[in-house]
RNA sequence: CAGAACAUAGCUCAGCUUGGUAGAGCGCUCGGUUCGGGACCGAGAGGCCGAGAGUUCAAAUCUCUUUGUUCUGACCA
């Protein structure tokens, strides 16, 4: 590409709505432009990358045996009312209707459309196993993008689906996607961590995610250098440091603490530490109200609630339901409290601690668990700073993360609901194995640059870089380093080595500023010694040039 | 969905408190001087001040409504 007639341009200021670090590099770059949010366009650099993404992912699909299809992005809702997940998704799925008044949907997912694909090949169970994929359009309406590219309405997903006969059928086959992933983002660049996950609305066997270890992350990942564990925040059980409760058990006593609704109010109010609190969420379960108690330096666990309560959706309680009890907001207590009362089980090894006491304006002290009532015992909360590894025991480290993949053992969720069946070798109906495997090229893109830039721009990884090098001319009104700087962009082009030519009529200090900014790995500036046949060569993240014959530079980029 | 902030030229912003009909820097066009780290001089083009309603002789400025964008949370591959 030579610049000076191209479609291309930088920005000098921050993006003003762009506040991720990711986001604004590549709008103030020229990548990518917003045009509502959660909506980009793809600009020709910008394309370029997540062209490189996907050919990366490509080849270790098809080497791992997959086969590339596109399925359209609008589609009939009948298939999403058939697996019921039209329900699933809720006001996250986009929903239009064609002129004759026919619901259709923006697919945001397509496991359904899959399913009913397989249909047609899969008769016995000699017709599989099998892996289809495509690179396609997602259409989710997020309830808050953000990010930039990280959580967004419309994105290219690469999305694949293996099917098989048995279980270990499905265990080889997500092996082998499992493999593909890791060779994809090795050869990116990306420092990544995998974790165990929840599988959410997807369902079925197993989850893991694929992240990009970033402190932007939305997701909080635990993991152990000891033993390897490694989990998601919202699925690691819980194992607490062994703290031992060696003071005696005391009479509990009923404290006056006016104007404390909050649990750190309580504790900084009688100068204790909130380890040593209980606090209640009013919570409502699919519209049953129901009080959760946990320590009072924890966070509640939505997903494990769900599980174990079997529920399907956690939101505060409003006004009405806590009035349908004696509950105090503010001063909620598991003591002769008349609804149905979750503990977490870390309560139950808790000694003398301090609690609501269901009267406005007084807490309970030295509560112990021999004084409380309550309905159901879990794990219910999330893991924490200083927790133990729950493998083998070792303080758990702590990272944040963007999920840039996912691989899911789906079991037969979907092939029961769609009715997906093959004849086994007794000519018996058989429920069809299925796995399903994503990836977000935008959200990798948008996470490779969190990884990889400094102050002045972008620094990408070669292998996703849109271009490998950038020849700069000094003077563009001098003769030789246009000549010169013509004759190599051509040689390497030639070459197959993809490269700018900066040919533009531009102060030095625009092309050094805009080279790097744009983050190409390998510049080369054609001035003063040209004529001398040396020019200037200087990898992106390198501190200083070096000086090369044009030969050198050629061999070097090769 | 709740809370908060913001919306003025292509970009980043000032002006608003105290109403008088539009400003800066960068970018862009033309001319000149420059030419190894976002140069300088001169001359220009470019905006129904997000939209609608109201108050007023007069609204970018005050009031109300609305839309959009961002942040925090909720939610979410």
């Amino acid at each position: 590409m030579k610049l000076k007639n191209a479609y291309f341009y930088t920005l000098r200021e921050d993006a003003r709505d762009e506040d991720s670090v990711s986001g604004n590099l590549l709008v103030k770059a020229g990548y990518i432009k917003k045009t509502s949010a959660g909506v980009y366009m793809m600009l020709p650099l910008g394309l370029r990358v997540q062209n490189k993404i996907e050919e990366i992912i490509r080849k270790y699909m098809n080497e791992a045996g997959a086969q590339e299809v596109k399925m359209p992005a609008l589609i009939a809702a009948e298939y999403y009312e058939e697996s019921g997940r039209m329900k699933g998704f809720g006001p996250s799925i986009f929903k239009l209707k064609d002129r004759n008044n026919k619901d259709m949907v923006l697919g945001p997912t397509h496991e359904e459309l899959f399913a009913y694909a397989a249909k047609s090949h899969i008769k016995s169970y000699k017709n599989m196993p099998f892996n289809l994929y495509q690179f396609q359009t997602k259409y989710r309406d997020e309830p808050r993008a953000r990010f930039g590219l990280v959580r967004v309405k419309e994105f290219v997903m690469k999305d694949a689906y293996s099917f098989d006969a048995d279980e270990k059928g499905l265990d080889e086959s997500y092996r082998k996607m499992f493999e593909a992933y890791k060779k994809s983002f090795d050869e990116m660049g990306i420092n990544y961590r995998i974790v165990k996950a929840d599988t959410g609305v997807m369902g079925g066997l197993l989850s893991e995610e694929f992240q990009a270890i970033a402190p932007l992350g939305e997701d909080t990942l635990v993991y152990c250098d000891e033993c390897g564990y490694s989990s998601n925040l919202e699925v690691g059980k819980v194992v607490r440091t062994a703290k031992t409760y060696t003071e005696d058990i005391k009479e509990k006593q009923l404290v006056e603490t006016p104007h404390c609704e909050s649990i750190e109010d309580v504790a900084k109010y009688l100068k204790i530490d909130m380890a040593d609190t209980v606090k209640a969420l009013l919570m409502n379960v699919d519209g049953e109200f129901v009080v959760f108690f946990i320590n009072g330096e924890r966070e509640l666990n939505e997903s494990k609630v769900l599980k174990l309560l079997g529920g399907s959706e956690l939101n505060f309680a409003d006004d009405e339901l806590i009035a349908s009890s004696n509950a105090v907001p503010g001063y909620c207590g598991p003591i002769d409290l008349n609804c149905k009362v979750v503990i977490d089980e870390e309560v139950l090894e808790m000694r003398n601690f301090c609690c609501g006491s269901n009267s406005k304006g007084y807490h309970y002290i030295n509560v112990n668990p021999s004084d409380i009532k309550y309905d159901i015992v879990g794990d219910i909360t999330n893991t924490k700073q200083g927790d133990l590894c729950p493998v083998c025991g070792k303080p758990l480290n702590f990272t944040k993360g963007i999920e840039i993949g996912n691989t899911f053992k789906l079991g037969t969720k979907y092939s029961k609901a769609m009715d997906l069946q093959y004849a086994d070798e007794e000519n018996k109906l058989q429920d069809v194995w299925m796995g399903s495997y994503g990836i977000g090229l935008g959200r990798t893109m948008a996470a490779i640059v969190e990884q990889c830039h400094d102050d002045k721009g972008i620094i990408w990884p070669e292998n996703i870089a849109p271009y490998k090098a950038i020849i700069l001319i000094m003077s563009s009104k001098d003769v030789t380093q246009c000549t010169i700087a013509n004759d190599l962009y051509r040689k390497l082009n030639e070459l197959g080595i993809e490269c700018i030519l900066d040919d533009r009529d531009e102060r030095p200090g625009v092309k050094f500023n805009d080279s790097e900014l744009i983050g190409i790995p390998y510049r080369i500036t054609v001035g003063k010694k040209a004529g001398e046949g040396i020019l200037e060569f200087k990898k992106r993240d390198a501190q200083q040039p070096e000086e090369l014959s044009i030969e050198e530079v050629i061999e070097r980029l090769k």
